[in-house]
DNA sequence: TTGTATGCGTTATCAA
DNA sequence: TTGATAACGCATACAA
C-alpha cells in the first residue's frame, strides 16, 4: 500500500528543524543572512524530507520566476533549433530556465502562447519576427513583460531585436546570382502574410533585380509554406510556367532542398540546367548534392546575444537594444552561370 | 509618460462588474454555473480590462495546471522534433499546454529540469528513455506526478512507456544486412551510457550476428555522440582498423549521414564499396544521396498516443499503459550486397 | 444563482 | 540573527 503523503512544504521543514518558515526561506534564498549552525540544520532537514520549493507559490510571493519564455514558429525543422539551443545554454549559465512553445506559424496560437507564458510568470519573452497584431504589444506593455525579437532586424519596430537584415542579406545573394549572368530569375518564397522575414527576403530579391534593370514588379514567384515537399511542388509549378528561370532563389534552405529534389526528379541538372540557392545555412545545406549556395546566419551567436540582452532587460539594466548580426554568403555547387 | 498600472486581477474585474470574485471565477471556469446576464456583464469587463488569470495563483488554488512538461535530450537535430510536434498538437486538442526543455543528453541537467517542471506545477511529464538514477523516480513518486516514457519500449521498466522496441528493430535491420551477404559488419553507435535506446540498438545488432554464427561478443564498434561530424570521424576510425567492414550499421540517421559523407570523402562508393544504414527515418534519410536504408519509426503516431495516454494518467483514468509501436525497415539505395 | 471566507506555499516587512 | 504575520491572486466549500 502506497503511503499517500503529500509533498513537503516550507513549514514541514520549519517544524522539523524547529525554526520559523522565514528562516527556512532565508536559508534557501540568502544563506548568508542566517547563521552557519542553523543553516546546516535546516539544510539537513531539507535534504531529509526531499523538499522542493513550490514554484507557483514562489512566483506569487516574489513576483519573479527566473523563467524566460520563447515562442518559435516551428520545431519541425532545424531552422530555429541551433539558435534556440544557444539561447537556452546562455540562459542556463546566467541562472534562468527556458520554456519553449511552438506556434506552427499560426498567429492565434502564438497569441495564446504569449498569454500562457506571461500568465505563468515568465520574466521575459523571446519572439520571432515583428509582425503581429498590435493588441498583443499592448498586452505585453500592460503586463510589463520585457520582450525581445530575434531572427529579424527592423530598427524602426516596436520591440528591440537581435537579428539580421533579411532584406539586404537576400539582396546580396541575388546580386551574386545576377552577376553570375542570370537574368531569368524566379523565387520560391515562404508564406508572406504575417512573416516579416519572408517578406523582406522577397524585397531583397526585388531590390537586386531593380538595381540591374530587371523586371522587379512582377517577379516570377511562388509562395508556399516551408517544407521540403512544398519546395518540390513550387519548383514544378515554376517550371511549368511560360518563361523558365535559369536560377531559382528560395526563401530558405528547406524550400531549396525541395526544389533541388524536384529538379533532379524532372531530369534537370543542378547547376548546369538551373541554379538553386537557399537561406539560413542549416546543416542540410551542406549535405545535399549538389551542396547549396546560401546565406549563412550565425544562429548560435544570435541565440547567445539574445539571451544576454533579454536578461539585461529583465533585470532592468537595459531598455532593450537592437543589434544587427552580420550574415555572409556561402558559395557552394548549386550556383553556376547559366548555359 | 507611461501610466504604471499593474495587471488587472480577479477582484478588479469583480469590483468593476459589481459582483464577487467568486462569480468572476465561475464565469471563467464553469460558465454554466452563472446566469447569462451576469456572465455577459462580467465577460465584457474581462475584455475591457484585458484581464488574464494569474497562472501561479490558479495553480496554487486549484492544484492543477493543465500543463504537461517534456524533456528531450536535444533540439539540435530532427530526431525528436516530429514526434514532439505531434505530442504538442494532441495536447492542445485536449486543452493542455506543453512546456519543453532539452537536456543536451546530460543526466544532471535532466534532473534539474524534471524538478523545475514539477515545481512549476506540471500535471504530467514526458521523458525519453528509461535510464536514470532511481532517486529521480522516488522524487516523481513522492510528488505524485504521472510520468510517461517515450521513444523506448521496456515492459519491465519502472515507468509506463509508449515506444518501440529498439532492440528487435535494429536486429531486423541487421538480419536484412546479413541476408544481403555481408559478414564484415561494423557499427557506429551513439553514446551507450545512460541511453537505453542506443544500448538496445547495439544489442539488436549483436542478436542478429549471433543468430547467424558471426562473432557477436567483440563487435567492431565505435561509440560517439550524435552529430554528423561525429559520424564522419567514426567512419574514418572504422576504416582505419585492421578488418574493413563491408557494411556499417549506424545508431541513427544523423550518424549514418556522417558516415556517408566520410565514405564519399574517402573515395568509397556507397553502396558498391560499403553499405551504410541508419535508424529513425528522419527527413534527412531520404534526402541524402544515396538515400539511406533505415528503420522507420512512426514518430507522429507515437507522439499522439503518448499525449492521449499521459492525459488519461493525469486525469486518473489510467495507471499508465505500456504500448509498443511497430517499426519497419525502409529499403533505399545505401544498402546492397558486398562486391 | 450569488456572495463570504478560507487556504494554497511562498517571500518580505517589521519587530523582537 | 530570528520569528510573527501580512500579502500575492485565485478557487472552492459553505452559506445565504
Amino acid at each position: 500500500m502506497e503511503k499517500n503523503r503529500r509533498a513537503p512544504t516550507l513549514s514541514d521543514v520549519a517544524r522539523t528543524a524547529n525554526v520559523s518558515t522565514a528562516t527556512v526561506s532565508r536559508c534557501l534564498n540568502s544563506p548568508d543572512r542566517v547563521v552557519e549552525k542553523t543553516r546546516k540544520r535546516v539544510m539537513e532537514v531539507v535534504e531529509l524530507l526531499g523538499y522542493t520549493p513550490n514554484f507557483a507559490a514562489r512566483v506569487m510571493a516574489a513576483n519573479r520566476s527566473f523563467t524566460i519564455g520563447a515562442i518559435i514558429p516551428t520545431m519541425d525543422n532545424a531552422i530555429f533549433a541551433r539558435g534556440l539551443q544557444a539561447f537556452q545554454d546562455q540562459l542556463r549559465d546566467q541562472g534562468y530556465t527556458l520554456l519553449v512553445s511552438s506556434s506552427a506559424y499560426k498567429p492565434d496560437v502564438e497569441e495564446e502562447q504569449i498569454r500562457a507564458l506571461v500568465a505563468r510568470g515568465a520574466d521575459g519573452l523571446l519572439l520571432i519576427g515583428h509582425e503581429r497584431r498590435s493588441e498583443i504589444y499592448d498586452y505585453l506593455k500592460q503586463h510589463q513583460v520585457p520582450t525581445l525579437v530575434a531572427w529579424s532586424h527592423l530598427p524602426e519596430a516596436d520591440l528591440p531585436s537581435i537579428g539580421f537584415d533579411n532584406r539586404s542579406s537576400m539582396a546580396s545573394l541575388a546580386r551574386k546570382v545576377i552577376q553570375e549572368g542570370h537574368s531569368e530569375i524566379a523565387m520560391i518564397s515562404g508564406v508572406l502574410t504575417g512573416n516579416d522575414r519572408a517578406t523582406r527576403r522577397k524585397n531583397g530579391v526585388e531590390d537586386a533585380l531593380r538595381e540591374h534593370g530587371l523586371e522587379a514588379n512582377h517577379i516570377n514567384i511562388v509562395e508556399t509554406p516551408y517544407g521540403i515537399e512544398h519546395g518540390e511542388a513550387a519548383f514544378r509549378e515554376l517550371m511549368s510556367r511560360a518563361t523558365r528561370p535559369t536560377a531559382v532563389l528560395c526563401g530558405n534552405d528547406v524550400l531549396a532542398v525541395g526544389a533541388l529534389r524536384a529538379a533532379q526528379a524532372l531530369g534537370l541538372r543542378v547547376p548546369e540546367d538551373v541554379s538553386i540557392t537557399g537561406f539560413d545555412d542549416i546543416e542540410l545545406a551542406e549535405i545535399v548534392n549538389p551542396a547549396l549556395t546560401t546565406v549563412h546566419v550565425p544562429h548560435r551567436e544570435m541565440g547567445r546575444k539574445a539571451a544576454s540582452e533579454l536578461i539585461e532587460m529583465v533585470e532592468g539594466k537595459s531598455e532593450g537594444r537592437t543589434i544587427c548580426i552580420d550574415t555572409y554568403i556561402v558559395r557552394r555547387q548549386s550556383l553556376a552561370p547559366p548555359r
